[in-house]
RNA sequence: GUCCCCAUCGUCUAGCGGUUAGGACAUCGGCCUUUCAAGCCGACGACACGGGUUCGAUCCCCGUUGGGGACGCCA
C-alpha cells in the first residue's frame, strides 16, 4: 500500500486558531489512520507579519492538543532559493513572463473592468511583450493556458474547478524578487512529496490557479480536500476580536485538550450517531467522506457539555494535575493534593463545565476566610432557625467522628428533637454558614471536606450573625 | 459586481428514492432530593421556496432566495 503524506501549513501571524486546529486534527487523524507521514510547515513568506512568538504559540497549541508531527517544523522561508530557481525555469520555458505594470495601472484596470461588469482579473497587458531580465522593476506572472479546464475531484466537495479563462495570470514573484504564496505552496508540496492537501475551504477557489502552476511545472497534482470553515453566529466569519478562537484561550479558560479534540472533530464531521471520540478513536474512524460541505457554527454549549464529560472521566491524579494552576489562582498559594482535595474535586466535577468554574466552586475549601453572600444569608440565616441551629452546633461539637454517616445521624437527631424539623431547614443555614453560598455539594460531604474545626468555627460565626440580626430587628 | 461553493430541529449533525425524518447540545417539564448539580424519564423542535424527473422525493435536475468563500506585488 502506498503511504500518504500530508501537511499542516499555518502562517505564524497570530495564535493557533480553532479552524487551523481542526484542519491540523483532520490531517493528523487521517494520516495516523493510514500510517502515513504528517509534516508541519510554517508558511512564513509574509515576512512583515510572521513572528517567532506566533510560531511558538502555534506549536504549543498543537502539542497541548496532542497532535504530533513526523517532520518539521520546516520554515517555508528556508527554501527561498528553491522558489527563485523554479520561477527562473518557468521564465525560461515561457510558462511565466515578466510584467512591468505599475500598481496604479493594475488598480485602474481592475476598477475599470469591475465597473463594466467584468471579473477584475489581470488583462494580460505584458503577456506577449516578451520582456527580458533588463526590463526594469517587474513582477513575474504565470501564463495561464486559457483553453484549459482547471478541475479536480475534491475529496470533500466532489468535482470542482473552472475554466482557465476565468482566472487571470497571477503574480508568482514580487518585484523585490520574493515568491508569492501560490508559488511557494505548490513548490513546497511538490518537493515534500505531499500526496493529500487537506486545508480550509477558503483555499477552494485558489485551487484552480495552483492547478495551473502544477501543470506549468509538469507535475503530478496531489489529492485535494477542502474542509469548510468554522463560522460565528448566524454564519458570519469568525472574528478574532468578538469570538473565542484561540486554542490558548480555551486552555486558560479551563477546557481540556481531549474535550477540544472531540468538539472540533464533531464540528463538521460525523460517524453516525456517535458523539464521543478520543483522539485514538479518530485515528480509527476519521474519514473525509463524512466531512460536511457547509460551514459549522462553533457551539460553545456543546463544548461545555463535552468538557464536563471529560472532567468526569479523569482519574484523581490527572484531574488534580490539570486543575492545579486554577486552584492555586483561587487560593493565592500552591494547593497541595491530599485525600480531602481529591474528594472535593470529585464532588465538584459533576457541577462544573470547566476548570475556572471548578476552582471558583472550590473556594470555600481553598481559603480560610469566606465571604457570605447577602442573598443566601438573608434567606437562610434567619432568627427562626437560631435555636435548632445552635443545638446542631452543640451536637456536632460532641461528635466522635466527622464522617458523612455520623453527620447525617447528627442532623437527623437534631431535626427530630425540634418538632420533626425538615432537614432543609437545618441544611441550608449550615450550607450558607460554611460555604457562603446557597449551593454546594451534599451538606454532609461539604462539611466533611471543609473539616471539623473550620466548619464549627464558621457555624459559630453564623450563629452570632443570626443573633445580631435578631437583636437588630425586633 | 464576477466566479466558485453551501442549504435537515435554535446549534452540531444522521440520512445516501419508499423512515412515525434518528442522535447530541441547548430549552422546557417530571422523577430523585437538604441546595446546586449529576443521573433517569419525557416534551418542544427541522427537510428555505418554486418548478421539474419519478409510481414515489429530504435525497436527483433547474431556478429563486438566503449565506459563505475567492477575486492582492496577504497567506
Amino acid at each position: 500500500m502506498s503511504t500518504i503524506r500530508t501537511r499542516f501549513a499555518p502562517s505564524p501571524t497570530g495564535f493557533l486558531h480553532i479552524g487551523g486546529a481542526r484542519t491540523a486534527l483532520f490531517n493528523w487523524a487521517l494520516t495516523r489512520q493510514l500510517g502515513g507521514q504528517f509534516v508541519l510547515r510554517i508558511e512564513d513568506t509574509d515576512r512583515e507579519r510572521s513572528t517567532a512568538e506566533s510560531e511558538a504559540a502555534v506549536l504549543d497549541g498543537l502539542r497541548w492538543l496532542g497532535i504530533d508531527w513526523d517532520e518539521g517544523p520546516i520554515r517555508q522561508s528556508e527554501s527561498a532559493n528553491r522558489h527563485a530557481e523554479v520561477v527562473e525555469s518557468l521564465l525560461e520555458t515561457g510558462a511565466a513572463y515578466r510584467c512591468t505594470c505599475t500598481r496604479e495601472r493594475l488598480e485602474e484596470q481592475r476598477a475599470a473592468e469591475l465597473a463594466s461588469g467584468g471579473q477584475g482579473i489581470y488583462d494580460g497587458h505584458c503577456r506577449d511583450l516578451a520582456l527580458g531580465p533588463a526590463c526594469g522593476t517587474h513582477t513575474v506572472r504565470l501564463r495561464i493556458d486559457r483553453e484549459r479546464e482547471l478541475r479536480w475531484d475534491d475529496l470533500v466537495f466532489g468535482p470542482s474547478g473552472q475554466q482557465a479563462s476565468e482566472i487571470g495570470d497571477g503574480i508568482i514573484r514580487r518585484s523585490d524578487g520574493s515568491p508569492l504564496y501560490h508559488l511557494a505552496v505548490v513548490v513546497d508540496d511538490l518537493d515534500m512529496g505531499i500526496t493529500h492537501v487537506i486545508r480550509g475551504a477558503d483555499h477552494h477557489s485558489n485551487t484552480p490557479f495552483q492547478l495551473a502552476l502544477y501543470h506549468a511545472l509538469g507535475a503530478t497534482v496531489p489529492t485535494f480536500a477542502h474542509v469548510p470553515l468554522i463560522v460565528a453566529e448566524s454564519g458570519r466569519k469568525l472574528s478574532k476580536r468578538k469570538d473565542p478562537v484561540s486554542i490558548q484561550k480555551f486552555k486558560s479558560d479551563g477546557y481540556l485538550p481531549e474535550a477540544m479534540i472531540n468538539w472540533l472533530a464533531r464540528l463538521g464531521w460525523s460517524h453516525g450517531d456517535q458523539e464521543i471520540f478520543s483522539a485514538k478513536d479518530l485515528t480509527k474512524y476519521f474519514d473525509l467522506e463524512h466531512v460536511g460541505r457547509s460551514g459549522a457554527q462553533a457551539d460553545l454549549d456543546k463544548l461545555d457539555s463535552l468538557n464536563q464529560h471529560y472532567l468526569k472521566q479523569r482519574n484523581a491524579e490527572d484531574l488534580f494535575s490539570v486543575a492545579s494552576p486554577f486552584l492555586d489562582a483561587v487560593a493565592g498559594e500552591p494547593v497541595k493534593r491530599d485525600a480531602g482535595l481529591d474528594r472535593l474535586l470529585d464532588l465538584l466535577r459533576e457541577r462544573s463545565h470547566h476548570l475556572v468554574e471548578m476552582a471558583e466552586k472550590a473556594r470555600f475549601v481553598l481559603v480560610d476566610e469566606i465571604m457570605i453572600e447577602a442573598g443566601p444569608a438573608k434567606k437562610h440565616l434567619r432568627p427562626v432557625v437560631l435555636e435548632p441551629f445552635e443545638a446542631l452546633i452543640e451536637v456536632l461539637e460532641a461528635l466522635d467522628e466527622w464522617t458523612p454517616a455520623a453527620l447525617e445521624s447528627a442532623f437527623e437527631a437534631t431535626c427530630k428533637a425540634h418538632d420533626d424539623l425538615k432537614l432543609g431547614k437545618l441544611a441550608q443555614p449550615t450550607r450558607v454558614a460554611i460555604t457562603g453560598t446557597g449551593a454546594s455539594p451534599g451538606i454532609y460531604e461539604t462539611l466533611e471536606v471543609v473539616g471539623r474545626e473550620r466548619s464549627l468555627a464558621r457555624m459559630r460565626a453564623a450563629a452570632l450573625l443570626i443573633r445580631e440580626r435578631a437583636a437588630a430587628t425586633p
